[in-house]
DNA sequence: GAGGGATGCTGAGGTTACCTCAACATGAGG
DNA sequence: CCTCATGTTGAGGTAACCTCAGCATCCCTC
């Protein structure tokens, strides 16, 4: 493999992140949700409830991070804060009813999204693509 | 494919994009370059001069987005401003002699950084990377 | 050759998604 | 009970975008 193909990659590689970035974000409009809002409502969606350190651990960014989100989507009535009983310094972060349904509604819709990206590629390419993203994380 | 290969298959690539982002901010860190900077310089590498609207273009950020990188370079002697002969609204873009010079250690560093991401991968797998991103452009 | 609409750049101001740093409350170990 | 660590958040900052409006210039048509 030579250098033209190194650089080429990590272009290639942005090139498609571009994309699927407008795509994702067009996706989500419906909802009036910001990709990093619909990323912690889905990290919220597989647990019964996290504390905002951990939520920020999941989502790999500061605590101070996670506050903001948080914010917003309790200002929507999507989460809910509530202590935690086992700690009084920390706050458990938790969906609402209403939270859990959107959830539900923009992973699906999220997923039809990506499904139509990646529709590009044929089966084994996908799963080759699935596999070599494995290798690099 | 399942609808959680389609999921995992987004996710896993922001996972990558995330790891390759950080890593090619630290090896612009020496020159104290911004990432959007970097692919400015290395456009305007490729050619003689350009108008500010086909780097933007080239770019694919809009036209004031590029005035500001310029902006940037410019204040950092890398680029210089002169007026289009042929449009006097237009003005021409062009790497100075240090700004050709640092675009091209910048490039090298930035190659040899992909490459060290990427080589997690045998050459087989990069290629096979390669022609599926090209194919989901 | 005079309008009048299109085009090129930039000032002003906004947004998103992050960050750090320091304050404050609480927890836990000696 | 004192100190140090930990959890959250206010304050304030940054990069990389954006739109919209203004101004200069260009170019076409009559």
């Amino acid at each position: 493999m030579d250098e033209h193909e190194e650089a080429g990659l990590s272009e290639a590689f942005w090139a498609v992140a571009r994309r699927l970035r407008h795509l994702t974000k067009d996706a989500l409009a419906p909802w009036q949700i910001t990709p990093s809002q619909s990323r912690a409502l889905n990290v919220l969606g597989r647990q019964e409830a996290l504390r905002l350190n951990e939520l920020a651990e999941q989502l790999r960014i500061a605590p101070r991070s996670a506050t903001e989100v948080v914010d917003d989507l309790q200002a929507r009535g999507l989460v809910e804060r509530r202590p935690d009983p086992a700690d009084r310094r920390a706050t458990l972060v938790a969906l609402t009813g209403p939270g859990r349904d959107t959830a539900r509604a923009i992973e699906a819709a999220r997923r039809t999204e990506a499904d139509r990206f990646f529709s590009a590629l044929d089966p084994h390419d996908r799963t080759q693509l699935s596999t070599i993203l494995r290798k690099l994380t």
